[in-house]
DNA sequence: CTAAAAAACTAATATCTGTTAGTTTTGTAC
DNA sequence: GTACAAAACTAACAGATATTAGTTTTTTAG
């Protein structure tokens, strides 16, 4: 059989990630075997093994992708001089645009982490935790300097990032409303309430 | 070995089912093995089956009993004579209410719904769009009542559903406050947002 | 055109999966 | 205590799993 034509800007390693974030999300790590994914790139099974060291790798490389990305973005909005309400709007909008932009991957990366391996797992778990830690202290901010109401900022900011997450739902179902809309009533829902 | 004590009230089926719903959600219906399931029940795994008919009518039994719990309090909520406001905010604290009570088995509910077979799945997934469309109907109706702002009613239902759901990181880590102050806050940000 | 390499292939393995068959043990009712 | 039923056990199977070994084909470089 031919050779895997990678595509105009593609290795052949990123697009067997690509083709497996795809994978994994419509039918989970676990469940999606190499010879599934092996018949997405269009070669056999073994032949994976030219390009990556195991199924594992693959969910490493996917994960660690997403929470740098988030980590990134999460960083570059804290060194900003702009209120605490800004920022997290920033961040807000951020996660909205991943969920558009890289469904197949974040998806994964909520959903399939637990198959991580050690020291995977506990890098992972430790990165995301220390994203919470930095949501929490500019939400604490924000109250200290009478910007938001007083809560349990632990609570705000999960209720926020669950929130968002659950696009994934609408995304999978592709709903036809513009990601304007959405994005729009989702920030001002999760900001300013719901009652009028 | 000695017979399976069922407990003072439930039948060994019933006792089973409890025991895959911890199962299912530390380590997922997939990965989860029915020998795992007999070890932790105190049993050889074929003596299972003298009790259940698959590992997927477990799965089954977990979704549509959180299903049906959640729909019939819906309807109960429904046929009450208050404002739309206050239909909401009781169903949002019920769905918090079974996140503490009965968490394996929606989380289960929650995640491993794609591993039912047919037509169970689609019975699942039928029943939860009813249940999302008698939320938007509230929706709009509090919005036709000018009690909530105006925004898509699907957005908001997507909103509050996911924000709920994110209690399971909550609880998986055990986060060390009280149910009532989590509600509190959860429902306050929900219903009238976090701004000063 | 030829040699080196990259990457495909086929064949195979050990392990794990849910489940069945058949048998033995345990508890219950008279 | 004896018979019947419930529920445990052991042994086993067919299929799927990720992965390795070894070989052949394809592409690339000089």
């Amino acid at each position: 059989m031919a050779r895997i034509n990678p595509g105009r800007h593609l290795t052949k390693k990123e697009l067997i990630i690509q083709k497996a974030s795809a994978l994994f999300r419509v039918r989970g790590f676990n469940t999606a075997s190499m010879r599934d994914l092996a018949e997405a790139v269009g070669v056999e099974a073994p032949s994976l093994y030219n390009h990556i060291g195991s199924k594992t790798e693959l969910l490493q490389a996917i994960c660690f992708k997403i929470a740098g990305e988030f980590t990134a973005q999460l960083e570059k909005t804290e060194n900003t001089n702009s209120t605490s309400l800004s920022k997290l709007e920033k961040i807000i909008r951020f996660h909205i645009h991943m969920m558009w932009e890289e469904f197949d991957a974040v998806f994964v990366a909520n959903h399939d982490w637990k198959h991580l391996n050690e020291p995977s797992l506990s890098n992972f778990l430790n990165q995301r935790r220390n994203y919470e830690k930095k949501l929490v202290t500019l939400i604490e901010t924000g109250i200290r300097q009478k910007e938001f109401k007083k809560a349990n900022p632990y609570v705000t900011v999960l209720t926020i990032l669950s929130a968002v997450r659950g696009l994934e739902f609408w995304l999978q179902h592709r709903k036809k409303f513009s990601p304007l809309e959405l994005e729009t009533d989702m920030v001002n829902h999760l900001l300013k309430g719901m009652i009028n």
